[in-house]
DNA sequence: GCCAACGTTGGC
DNA sequence: GCCAACGTTGGC
C-alpha cells in the first residue's frame, strides 16, 4: 500500500509540537468525530507522515512533523467513567473510538501560518485550506506534504523581520 | 469574543 | 427521514 499523508490538528492549549519533543512518543486519544475516527482506524499505518497543525493559535498553522509509530487501536479512554473523554456508548466489546500513537520528527523554525498555506501554490486544494475544514484529522497529498515541509524549513529565512539580509546590514549604529 | 460552518440530536 | 435546535470547531 502507497504511504499515506496526514495533518492533525491540536490546539496549543492541550498540546503543541514542544509538547511532542518533550514526550516523544504520545497517544493521540480523544477524537470524537466518525469521519477523523474512521482515518485514526482504517487509513494510518506505521511510518505514515503527519503534518502537525496547530488550530486555534496566533497564528494557526502547521508547527512541525510527527509519525505514526502505533496504528489505530480502540481508544481506552472512552472506558473510564468520568474521564474527560468518556462515552457509554463504546464498550471493549465494540469500542466506537479510535486513536494512534505518534512519535516526534521535527520542529519547524517557524510556523508555517494557515494563510500562507492558503497562498501557496499546490496547496489550493488541500483539506486545511478548504473553508470550514474542522476535521482534525486529515489526509493530504504526499506532494502537499512535501510543498508544507519545505515552507516550513523555509520559514526563518523567510521571515524579513527577523534577520536583515547580510548585504544590507550596516556596520554600525 | 464573535460568529460562520459544520456535526449531532431528537421531535415529529 | 426531515429538519430545527443545539453544541462544537476554529478562523478571525
Amino acid at each position: 500500500m502507497p504511504r499515506r499523508h496526514w495533518l492533525i490538528k491540536c490546539e496549543p492549549g492541550s498540546y503543541t509540537i514542544d509538547d511532542l519533543a518533550g514526550d516523544g512518543i504520545t497517544s493521540w486519544e480523544g477524537v470524537r468525530n466518525y469521519q477523523a475516527r474512521n482515518f485514526l482506524r482504517d487509513g494510518m499505518q506505521i511510518d505514515d507522515p503527519v503534518l502537525f497543525y496547530a488550530s486555534n493559535a496566533e497564528p494557526s498553522g502547521v508547527t512541525g512533523l510527527a509519525r505514526v509509530v502505533r496504528a489505530g487501536y480502540p481508544d481506552h479512554f472512552a472506558w473510564t467513567p468520568g474521564h474527560h473523554y468518556f462515552d457509554e456508548a463504546s464498550r471493549p466489546s465494540s469500542p466506537v473510538w479510535f486513536m494512534v500513537d505518534i512519535d516526534f520528527v521535527e520542529r519547524f523554525p517557524e510556523v508555517v501560518p494557515l494563510e500562507t498555506l492558503k497562498a501557496t501554490r499546490g496547496l489550493g486544494k488541500m483539506m486545511v485550506t478548504q473553508k470550514g475544514s474542522r476535521l482534525s484529522v486529515q489526509p493530504c497529498t504526499k506532494a502537499e506534504y512535501e510543498i508544507v515541509v519545505r515552507l516550513g524549513r523555509r520559514a526563518a529565512a523567510a521571515t524579513p523581520s527577523r534577520s536583515p539580509a547580510p548585504g544590507r546590514r550596516r556596520s554600525r549604529e
